[in-house]
DNA sequence: ATAGCACCAT
């Protein structure tokens, strides 16, 4: 795969081209021609690129002319980065600096070519010419709307100011549509900077406008700066209404202080028009949720019974609240009891009804029963969705039921339903986690077949099965696969494959990809260090796994019981009394038992035991082992489920 | 009709 960066026509656009052939620049100039065309109707003006490349030529020593030697027919948009993957390249740890730099330079034009052609896009939609300037003040306003709706708050406001600047200005609400979608991509400064405008310039603000822009802080967790929009409000002449109180109780449930929830609601009840008795239904369910969510399921049962004394009329979303809070105490025979009652009031579930029901008997690993509920939710007539099956999908893969699975796959293609990412994934560790690889391999393909773009879990779960069944070989050429697919390995790759290579006792390949990671600019963590320090112990280097075992302490790095374990280990093999004893006093210190699971429990008290055999201990150094260890919160650990990795790791 | 409540997540 190869890169370039064209710059084309004063408005300093670039694109970045893609491809494995090997072309002219007459050639790229001819692609980027047809798409500047396709996009703006016009041609490029070419002076710029030639200056461009020349420009930087002499920063990019080989790189970019090798690669305008090698654009070719199979052209594509791309925005990611890509390494040169061409031999004869030397210097391709040259370039990707160069390329850094030049993303940055040149991401904004990106984004304005971006919102640009969804603007075009958007105006074909109505069938009016994008050159004219002509088009009438509705049509403008119902563009910008779509635009805002679809998520393109950009190229909205690109629209909105070649509006003003035409002395045209778009009402309110078409304002609070831009507001709106700027809030719902996360971009507040723009929304706030919008509404200053708005102030400023007018149309005045009005409660919706607030409304949104303080939705908007709440979703990046800054309730703060909605409460105080919330206070200042009203100084602007703008009074605020049930919704206002709605987003802002919302917000405090969520964050679970459910008391200052109350009480701001007491005090806008107090201040303003809407009657207190007469509370509203949605603001009753968000309380009502909120307490079922911290765990107080007696306080959410009072707004409920508070709800239906004062006779309100319930709706799907309070029904769904409540089973999905009785779902949440593991009381999945009430959450049934009050969907018989749904039903019984006239209420149809919905797809939040049926999915709130499967996850809780999926987590339950009541598994058949969640697909009865798939099926009922099919027969009557709610369509389970992504939701629904990644759940189903998930949890059948975990049961080992892969053929089930697949079938479930299967039925969501034949609903032209493209399963996300996920949930392929979870199907090839379904078959990557009963010894399939082959399997494993082919769904991946599938995947891609259908365009689901395999992302770096996909990689990762593959690898995870191979080196399972031993395929070290074929796990590191899948490491280069995701290299040449724009996939950067993680961490957990490395972990995978370090551990990999420690299993086999490979400490030299361990300490190579050890340093691979610290190229690559990742820290190798807790899992990384303990596999190298098991793999030193298996090794009989006790002490180089004790010496890095130190540094690790010392670097302050997060450290878990693991390490710990491993070297607890060897000590009582070897029946080396001092240093386990030594060790399990730091491990006391640092409070680790609390992280202790049955199977380590079980192999403490085991180690403890042999001790005791080998060295026939006092009965009060190995009591106060033995008893520290069965004794206080520790005892109820014999139902909790064992960690992947002390599993792996201590086995 | 511009703003408010519910389901998942390798």
């Amino acid at each position: 795969m190869q890169t370039l960066l064209i710059a084309t026509e004063e408005s300093h656009i670039f694109l970045r081209l893609v491809n494995g052939g090997s072309q002219t620049l007459d050639s790229i100039k001819d692609f980027v021609g047809r798409i500047f065309a396709d996009v703006f109707c016009r041609k490029p003006n070419f002076d710029l690129v030639d200056q461009r490349i020349s420009e930087h030529s002499g920063i990019l020593p080989c790189a970019l002319q090798d690669m305008i030697e090698t654009v070719g027919d199979q052209c594509q948009l791309r925005t990611k980065n890509w390494f040169s993957q061409r031999k004869g390249c030397n210097n391709k740890g040259d370039s990707q600096p160069v390329f850094n730099v030049l993303d940055t330079m040149l991401k904004d034009s990106l984004d304005r070519l971006k919102m640009m052609r969804e603007c075009c896009i958007s105006w074909a939609h109505v069938g009016s010419s994008f050159c004219s300037l002509e088009t009438n003040y509705t049509q403008h306003v119902s563009i910008i709307r779509t635009l805002c709706l679809e998520g393109k708050p950009g190229a909205a406001i690109w629209l909105k100011n070649k509006m003003i600047h035409n002395d045209v200005i778009p009402d309110v609400i078409t304002h609070n549509y831009i507001v709106n979608a700027l809030c719902k991509a996360g971009e507040l400064k723009k929304a706030d900077w919008i509404v200053s405008e708005m102030s400023y310039w007018g149309p005045s603000p009005n409660c919706a406008t607030y409304n949104t822009l303080m939705k908007g802080y709440c979703l990046v967790d800054d309730v703060d700066r909605a409460l105080d929009l919330f206070s200042t409000m009203g100084n602007r002449g703008v009074m605020p209404n049930r919704v206002t109180c709605n987003v802002l109780v919302h917000a405090l449930c969520k964050k679970g202080l459910l008391e200052d929830a109350l009480n701001l609601l007491e005090e806008i009840l107090d201040d303003n028009f809407f009657d207190k008795e007469n509370s509203n239904l949605i603001t009753s369910t968000i309380l009502m949720d909120g307490y079922f969510k911290s765990g107080d399921t007696m306080q959410a049962l009072i707004f409920w019974n508070d709800m239906i004394q004062r006779g309100s009329q319930m709706d799907v979303i309070a029904y769904n609240v409540a089973i999905h809070g009785f779902c949440l105490s593991q009381d999945v025979t009430v959450a049934y009891q009050y969907l018989s009652e749904m039903l019984k009031s006239g209420f149809l579930p919905d797809a939040f009804t049926y999915n709130t029901l499967i996850s809780a008997l999926c987590k339950d690993g009541r598994t058949d029963e969640a697909c009865y509920i798939h099926s009922v939710m099919s027969r009557m007539g709610v369509s389970p969705d992504q939701i629904s099956y990644k759940m189903l999908i998930t949890s059948l893969c975990i049961q080992g039921y892969v053929m089930k699975a697949s079938e479930f796959l299967l039925s969501m293609l034949e609903s032209s339903i493209v399963p996300e990412p996920v949930i392929w994934n979870a199907l090839i560790d379904g078959y990557g986690r009963a010894g399939d690889t082959e399997k494993a391999l082919s769904i991946r393909d599938q995947m891609a077949e259908f365009g689901v773009v395999p992302n770096i879990f996909t990689y990762n779960i593959l690898i995870h099965a191979l080196i399972k069944e031993g395929k070290i070989v074929e796990a590191h050429s899948l490491k280069k696969e995701m290299l040449s697919n724009g996939l950067f390995p993680d961490l957990v790759t490395y972990n995978l494959l370090v551990g990999a290579a420690c299993g086999n006792g490979d400490i030299r390949s361990a300490l190579q990809l050890h340093d691979e990671i610290l190229r690559r600019g990742y820290n190798p963590d807790i899992v990384t260090y303990t596999e190298l320090i098991k793999c030193y112990s298996m090794k009989g280097k006790v002490m180089e796994a004790e010496k890095l075992f130190a540094n690790i302490r010392r670097s302050g790095l997060p450290i878990d019981h693991v390490p710990f374990l491993i070297l607890m280990k060897k000590y009582c093999k070897r029946g080396d009394l001092n240093m386990a004893f030594d060790l399990y006093q730091v491990w006391c210190i640092m409070d680790f038992i609390s992280h202790t699971t049955t199977h380590l429990f079980i192999l403490a008290v085991n180690a403890v035991e042999r001790m005791k055999q080998l060295y026939c201990i006092d009965m009060v150094t190995g009591h106060s082992i033995g008893c520290s260890l069965w004794t206080g919160s520790h005892g109820g650990f014999a139902g909790l489920l064992v960690p992947t990795r002390t599993l792996e790791l201590a086995a």
